[in-house]
DNA sequence: TATATTTGCGACCGATTGGTTTGTGATCGA
DNA sequence: TCGATCACAAACCAATCGGTCGCAAATATA
């Protein structure tokens, strides 16, 4: 990696953690300077706009969330301990989110929804590609006898995702694990009584 | 009503609207003169900054919150039926919201934790009331017998509203309402079969 | 090591940000 | 209806916004 390469990681990973935390319009260009400590110069040098710097640190924070989810599905054999394990990186966004400030996909789709075309089209597709990642976890299961084989899978994605996304912005505005934790125990026992065997 | 009173009103109305949107930074004083057609000495002269609007705009979104719930709930009798038409006011939020965007609550909750600490306390008073809310709604049910006795209620209400807000920005992100009906019925389902005797 | 290229700084740009002030016409109570 | 108050527009402010450009230094290549 050559130092162009290596800068213009350095701007991706600064910049993701503040579009993160303060959203688009809260991010300004002094503050990805600060960051990175380069000059305004040094910073377009590698990128030809803000939007292009925000898109790509979106892309960083989406292949870091993928990659959690992969690493800790990677170590569990059985459908169901898959699901748990999903549950679980769900729940570690709370205390040790891929980057500063929760889900970077639902922190992104709020921020961008009614203000950024571009960034908001990116946020839907990562949404939905991440329901589908679990609901196919989910059918997985059937395939394997692990599940029952009327059991929802879109439907249950749904409401794993919907639930525990929704319990870490509970959490974050809290400043506390509680619910997180919480909410990942209920899912837990939904999954047990109303789609394993 | 006198004139700076209406006037007040229709800043209040209109920057909700904006704030709710597009956010605190992403709404600026231009957009809300335009909105409001005034100009800034007009603004200025009801409000002392930004924050001070945001601040009205927020309670006035948080009040038409909660009266869309009262008045939802005062027409069921059952505490089981309360809770289905909470499930309701949770969808309706998707086609019809009390302010166009969505749920301000978690909307602000999402765009203030980490930049705006007044907002953010204020956002986070809404939720833990919004919870505490359908909390005692499921405590009710439990005392008329309604509900089984050992039924968890906080952890019951925080499933739910995490559950409906995070497919509401689902929803939001993808332009359907689909996914929200899927989670409406889902809760539903899951409050007969958990709580419900 | 010489040269071509990349990289980054610093000054600068026009536009927009939130906010202030002042003058004046509208409003409202006596 | 008159006088005091209120409400608003217009002009203005410094600071910051995203973005550009030229020059010099650092780097990669040969």
């Amino acid at each position: 990696m050559n130092k162009g390469e290596e800068t213009r990681s350095l701007i991706i990973e600064k910049s993701a953690e503040l579009f993160n935390t303060l959203g688009y319009n809260g991010c300004s260009l002094n503050e990805i300077m600060e960051a990175t400590q380069l000059k305004k110069g040094g910073i377009y040098n590698h990128f030809k706009n803000k939007d292009e710097i925000a898109m790509a640190a979106f892309e960083f924070s989406y292949s870091k969330v993928i990659k959690r989810f992969k690493e800790h599905i990677m170590k569990e054999s059985s459908s169901y301990n898959k699901l748990l394990a999903i549950i679980e990186v769900f729940y570690s966004f709370g205390a040790n989110p891929v980057v500063k400030g929760g889900c970077p996909i639902f922190n992104t789709a709020v921020d961008a929804t009614d203000s950024h075309p571009i960034l908001r089209k990116r946020a839907q597709e990562a949404i939905n590609t991440l329901l589908k990642y679990v609901e196919i976890k989910i059918e997985e299961g059937k395939i394997e006898g692990e599940f029952k084989s009327n059991a929802k899978a879109p439907e249950t994605a749904l409401l794993l995702v919907s639930a525990m996304e929704g319990a870490l912005m509970v959490s974050r505005v809290n400043d506390s694990t509680r619910t997180l934790r919480t909410a990942a125990d209920l899912m837990k026992t939904h999954l047990k009584q109303n789609i394993l065997i």
